[in-house]
DNA sequence: TCAAAAGTGTTGGCCCTACACCCATGC
DNA sequence: GCATGGGTGTAGGGCCAACACTTTTGA
């Protein structure tokens, strides 16, 4: 169906389900290949990319809201949420809707709570739906355009992500169960965008006392099988308590 | 005017101007007698306290929406407000309005945005209003029993105010223009609940270089005439980008 | 044999805590 | 003289950055 019937359509159907003037907007951060990516959708006919979002059913609290609309994207339940903000600009969405009536929903001044996700991704599946042509991961470095204020909001999670390094389960939840040293400094240096040393970190990391070691080694690459760890996921959250000290 | 009356009569206006499901609570922050103290406002005829809040006109983004409520309350402008969360539980106003018909404004469901302020105390002059028999300034652990999801704004403020010392102006805006050193040590003593050497608060402070002590020396108290001290904005303003190093 | 990973050592420096001591001064 | 405030000294410890060296091991 086109993009226009489609929105028309969804309009009487909104009205009556979702809180009017809210949205949620996610900046759903993966990590793949040594390198932090960012869920984006390729808006139908529009060509344009948006961050993915939807509205608040009149039944569910915002973070129940966010939960649905990452499920129905990426098929993953209990991912990782942190709301971070609220966009109200008076002209955040412009005329982005222009071509169409006044009524419509789509059309309406919209706040939007902005969330940012963490999920592990080798268990996302991603979906697209009725009104975008694609959903891809890209790296927070190779970011296309987006559309309205989402560019705001994508920088303001990064930077809520960076703040929030020693105080949230971050690296927990965008790594997979098992991981390798390498890959979890990997992860801090893209995160904080900057290089770390190698031997410090591993004794800073290992100091903490909040990962296990275990008996296997990741086989297959080239070069030495690096060592794998997991979280020991009570001293970890133990640890996020009281925050780890700062400043790398 | 009666209570009910003057809520009956305001819903209709209200439907009109401002942003329906949304309200937003300010938790205003002001430091007197070496004290934190937090405004508070009581509910005519329902003897509960509440945080001061109100709505988001249409016409207006959510800082201009609290600067302006605050504005009404203090009398004081360009307050100093962070947005912390959005509070959106289904429940969170229960049954406050309960003997009112449904279609009345305040029946609906809120969310709200809780925003913190931090306010130079001695330039606040509180405005009791039409629905509210008192304003007034309560210590921060002598706070009343406050209605519906009031207590935990607060408590989430708080939290977000110790998390943001080394990150944001907040001596800069509790505190009037010109203070002492032990004024501005007792400040962050109170917000991170806990004692601190005052040698080395001193050292710390002063190596931070954010602070011009002036020629003046404040007479009239007993004892010896402390020195004053005021903000170097230009150079404090530089330090917050980087933020101080954590951990006292 | 090469390259990546693992593990360890060392150095100097900064800052923190804790305690202690000095001086100044208003009442 | 006493309480408060201003200012400084120091000892010990922790952590950090930077650098360097070794060992292990898969392809």
């Amino acid at each position: 169906m086109e993009f226009k019937k489609i929105i028309e359509e969804k309009s009487n159907e909104y009205w009556g389900k979702y809180l009017p003037h809210l949205s949620i907007d996610c900046v759903v951060f993966g990590f793949h290949d040594a390198t932090l990516k960012v869920l984006v959708v390729q808006m139908k006919e529009k060509n344009l990319w948006a961050l993915p979002g939807g509205y608040v059913l009149k039944t569910e609290n915002i973070k129940e809201a966010a939960s649905r609309i990452l499920q129905q994207r990426t098929g993953a339940a209990n991912i990782y949420l942190q709301q971070f903000r609220v966009f109200s600009d008076l002209n955040r969405s412009e005329g982005f809707f222009e071509e169409f009536e006044d009524t419509i929903w789509h059309k309406q001044r919209f706040l939007s709570i902005g969330f940012y996700a963490l999920v592990d991704y080798s268990q996302v599946n991603l979906v697209v739906d009725e009104i975008s042509d694609a959903c891809e991961w890209k790296p927070i470095d190779e970011l296309p355009e987006l559309m309205m204020d989402h560019r705001s909001i994508f920088d303001k999670a990064l930077i809520t992500l960076r703040k929030q390094l020693n105080h949230k389960p971050i690296g927990y939840n965008l790594l997979p169960e098992k991981f390798t040293m390498p890959e979890l400094q990997k992860l801090y240096e893209i995160i904080l965008g900057k290089k770390l040393n190698r031997g410090n970190f591993y004794r800073k990391m290992l100091r903490y006392d909040i990962l296990i070691k275990l008996d296997e080694i990741r086989k297959g690459g080239a070069h030495k099988a690096p060592d794998l760890y997991q979280f020991d996921l009570e001293k970890y959250h133990l640890a996020l308590k009281n925050g780890f000290s700062e400043g790398w």
